[in-house]
RNA sequence: GCCUCGGUAGCUUAGAGGUAAAGCGCGUCCUUGGUAAGGACGAGAGCCCGGGUUCAAAUCCCGGCCGAGGCUCCA
């Protein structure tokens, strides 16, 4: 809701004219014309944020005109509904509504005047002109706790448990002593609200920009990320090891728009429910949205689609570049909270219930492999409203013991969200603070508003989705692979992620001996580069070491003219003999079956410009 | 969004009303090096942006932008 205040010697109006069709106009309860004496006049502006919670943004609206008034020093209010204070207004019913309530609200307190909504009126303020006289607010539909401290008894707490694989369940505090340190830190954080590493910057954000990874850009809005060569290879490894995982699971990957129209009732209904943070803007006559998922676009492919019952379990598959949520300014932070990220998002219709409970463990194990591939540990977390625990309990056991890891096990009083269920994998970043990773869900509601159906012999059905992230977004997954090598002996990434894997560094003049060994990896598709500085020795291999390379060889007269090469291997500090092939073959079992993608750099270093690590 | 702290060379930082510093990096030269940083010289600064106070502002004040942390939040 937008406010603005005038601190007016007095303000007078006229409804001339009925604006818009039907009943939008207010003809009860309001005058049609009046006038008022040394008066704060309010213009108003009813946004469709607001609609979330009409009640808040009455309260909190009163808040504000209270706050004005007494700095004013008056108590004499003009309610005005203004359309031109916002580009996103809510419904006329909601507006009403709200100026209706807060007239309400007011009275006894103030002496108020209100404008009726919904007509062209005349109307005639004169403004004091103080530098106070005019003042505008922006209020929201979100309750602040502390002046709403009964709001936070409203939603039921959640029920914790630890499950074991062998189905034992218990209280989650209690099973603190029996799992890992990193499901208690997960607890810890979950159930019992405890912080920690207050103060500290998690160590993924210096890395970062250390690395010449990834950085900010100030002319960007906030939480929009640039990245630099290195960070971009890291980047599309994960991005390419995530899409053929999918695609090998059966993810059918497809591409759709960033941008929908809030004119379209279901993009409107789901927008909604998700309040108000989202990039909203104008395009020519149109309201729009940015996607914050990839839901829209794949849902609308699903609705124009004719499903047969032979087809499902459909899965439509996407890596969303880019995702948009406008998170608050405080909560962006480095990789692990971005407004634009990049989301592996997967939807799948099912035939019934029973098929989306097995296609839900089935990804939930699939998402459970990235964390072998990843290095990541990640602890599971089964949440699920209390129906659906108690009629799925002896299901719920089998899945843990599936996973064969103890899951923390959050029963909800009643549904919230759209999703019944949902099992989601948090990493421990280095401060013991979860980063939420894969996910997937149970959708419950979105087959029916974005008409969603399968056709069998009988007729047509609506069908649970799941929405699945397989990885969770590719910015937290690099900053749980970073935080993880903060708790490292020697910090590294796993070799295939590693942006140079064999440097070269040679001595006594032997570069082009050095570019035949890098031809020779080229043919494996392994990253080597070399050295080819006019530096020193030690500092070539002082740079290898922070740029984190993982297999480095000085090269000169006794490399060239023998038949091994002393390979320095990163990760344990040793220096191994090999023979080129013995490099070669070692390195390539290094990497396996995962993504091999071509240096994004130069061959050599002395053409390695430097990217600003900002 | 609110609160606290910060923004000075490409990077990391020192300085605190009166001519703007250092290390790293960069350039040139010397060194032709054998496993974590060889030497010399040099270039490089709208001191985040906009206002204000002052003879004088990078420095003090106000507003904004960006970053970190805390609150809230992560659908």
């Amino acid at each position: 809701m937008k406010l603005l205040f005038i601190h007016s010697d007095h303000l007078e109006f006229e409804a001339k004219q009925k604006a818009g069709g039907g009943d939008l106009a207010e003809t009860d309860g309001v005058p049609m014309e009046g006038r008022m004496e040394e008066c704060v006049t309010v213009f108003t502006t009813v946004e469709s944020g607001d609609e979330e919670d009409l009640d808040a943004v009455v309260d909190n609206a009163a808040t504000e005109l209270r706050d004005v008034a007494d700095q004013l020093n008056t108590t004499n209010v003009v309610l005005y509904p203004y359309a031109h204070l916002s580009e996103d207004l809510a419904g006329p019913d909601a507006a009403k509504t709200v100026m209706r309530n807060l007239e309400a609200e007011l009275t006894g307190e103030f002496d108020v005047l209100r404008s009726p909504f919904g007509w062209y009126k005349s109307f005639e303020v004169s403004c004091k002109g103080h530098p106070l006289s005019e003042l505008s607010r922006h209020v929201s539909a979100h309750r602040d706790e502390e002046k709403d401290p009964e709001e936070t008894e409203e939603r039921e707490p959640s029920d914790w448990h630890v499950m074991t694989p062998d189905g034992d369940l218990q209280g989650a505090v209690g099973a603190k002593s029996d799992v890992n340190e990193d499901m208690q830190a997960f607890i810890e954080d979950e159930v019992e609200g405890i912080e920690k590493g207050a103060g500290d910057e998690p160590p993924h954000i210096e890395l970062m920009k250390e690395k010449s990874l990834v950085g900010y850009d100030e002319l960007s809005d906030v939480g929009n990320l640039r990245w630099y060569p290195r960070g971009k290879l890291v980047r599309d490894c994960l991005m390419e090891y995530v899409n053929d995982l999918v695609v090998e699971y059966g993810g059918m990957p497809v591409e759709t728009p960033i941008m929908y129209d809030l004119g379209a009732r279901a993009i409107d209904e789901h927008a909604g429910k998700f309040g108000e943070r989202q990039y909203r803007f104008e395009s020519g006559d149109r309201r729009m949205m940015l996607r914050f998922a990839a839901c829209f676009g794949q849902f609308s492919i699903m609705r124009d689609m004719y499903i047969s019952e032979n087809d499902l379990p459909l899965r439509v598959y996407e890596m969303s570049t880019y995702s948009f949520r406008r998170e608050q300014r405080g909560e962006v932070a480095g990789l692990k909270r971005l407004r634009a990220f990049t989301m592996p998002d997967m939807h799948t219709a099912t035939e019934d219930m029973a098929q989306a409970r097995e296609e839900l463990v089935a990804q939930a194990k699939l998402a459970l492999q990235t964390s072998e591939d990843l290095g990541i540990n990640y602890e599971p977390a089964i949440r699920m409203t209390r129906e659906f625990f108690e009629e799925n309990r002896e299901w719920v056991q089998e899945v843990v013991d599936d996973l064969g890891k103890p899951a923390l096990i959050e029963v909800l009083p009643e549904r919230h969200h759209y999703w019944s269920a949902k099992i989601d994998f948090a990493a421990i970043d280095g401060l013991g603070r979860p980063i939420e990773n894969p996910t997937v869900q149970i959708d419950v509601e979105s087959a029916e508003r974005f008409g969603i159906e399968y056709h069998d012999g009988e007729g047509s059905h609506h069908t649970p989705i799941l929405h699945y992230s397989p990885s969770g977004g590719i910015e937290r997954v690099l900053a749980a692979i970073l935080e993880n090598t903060a708790t490292m002996d020697t910090p590294r990434l796993p070799t295939w992620l590693s942006p140079t894997q064999v440097r070269f560094i040679p001595v006594q003049d032997h570069v082009e001996y050095c570019d035949e060994l890098v031809d020779r990896l080229a043919e494996r598709n392994l990253r080597a580069d070399v050295d080819d500085r006019d530096e020193s020795v030690g500092k070539r291999i002082a740079r290898a070491e922070t740029d984190w390379v993982p297999y480095y060889v000085v090269v000169g007269d006794r490399e060239v003219e023998g038949d091994t090469l002393g390979v320095n291997v990163r990760e344990t500090g040793e220096e191994l003999d090999m023979s080129v092939e013995e490099l070669l073959e070692t390195v390539d079992e290094d990497v396996g079956e995962l993504p091999r993608k071509r240096r994004y750099l130069p061959k050599h270093l002395s053409k390695h410009p430097n990217f600003t690590g900002n």
